[in-house]
DNA sequence: CCCTGATTCGC
DNA sequence: GCGAATCAGG
């Protein structure tokens, strides 16, 4: 079935009305939803609230492309295309989250600490054990494999905090409280770790990584047909529909 | 699973 | 230009 202008004529006037690309094509007939949406975006229609669109940091996302580290920058050639990276760890959006603590004489910690995500740590690859960091109080953790049974810790009791000095192995290293969005915030070593801390380095502006991490972090995606398959899975891969 | 719109890219 | 395949959020 192809577009003719009388088809183009329905198509515009149901997706101003503001029928989703669904019904448009069951109503013209003889296309798929994916073609009214195409044939609607190659005619220059408004977009819709997209459910994925919805939300999305445009500077972010927008200037990653552009502002990609040159490690990782793609040719001339490549095509612009800033949904083309992605952000592998998520730790970043937690640590942005850590607000620093109140100006008050001296904090009282919350009744109930949440324990932070187990976040990943940026080189772990699939297939590594998987360890757990389990709050223990304030600033306390243990680390869990997946056999570990352990029973819930009951929250420690809200306490005076007294500031303590930081231990001697990471006196010059960069901390939580030390971060801000000038501050790489790339993790080195694991949470709960004595001398775990940050990269601490001058942060590429609009990022909160370091150049060289953000080299780490943001990769461009390969074209598809440059993309290897998937390496098979055991007992005969997952189930095709 | 279902739905949605956006985007990519082989044709 | 077309539209299936894919993506990603709801």
């Amino acid at each position: 079935m192809s577009w003719t202008d009388e088809r183009i004529e329905r198509l515009k006037a149901m997706w101003a009305e503001g029928k989703t690309a669904s019904a448009i094509a069951d109503d013209l007939g003889g296309v798929s939803r994916n073609a009214v949406i195409g044939k609607a975006h190659r005619l220059g229609l408004d977009s819709r609230p997209s459910p994925v669109k919805a939300g999305e940091d445009k500077s972010a996302s927008a200037t990653a492309a552009a502002a990609a580290p040159a490690s990782t920058a793609a040719p001339a050639s490549e095509r612009s295309a800033p949904s083309r990276v992605r952000e592998k760890p998520a730790i970043a959006a937690i640590l942005e989250s850590a607000a620093p603590m109140p100006d008050d004489d001296l904090p009282v910690a919350p009744a109930a600490t949440p324990a932070p995500a187990p976040a990943a740590a940026p080189a772990a690859k699939t297939g590594e054990t998987v360890m757990v960091y389990r709050s223990i109080g304030p600033g306390g953790f243990v680390r869990q494999g997946p056999g570990d049974q352990q029973p819930p810790i009951p929250p420690a009791p809200p306490r005076r905090l007294v500031p303590a000095k930081p231990a001697p192995e990471i006196a010059d290293k960069t901390g939580l409280l030390d971060l801000n969005d000038r501050i790489c915030k790339w993790p080195m070593g694991h949470p709960g770790e004595p001398d775990f801390h940050f990269c601490g380095q001058q942060a590429n502006p609009g990022y909160p990584y370091c150049v060289q991490h953000c080299g780490v972090a943001y990769q461009a995606q390969l074209p598809r047909r440059d993309r290897r398959p998937p390496p098979p899975l055991p007992y005969g891969g997952p189930r095709v529909r």
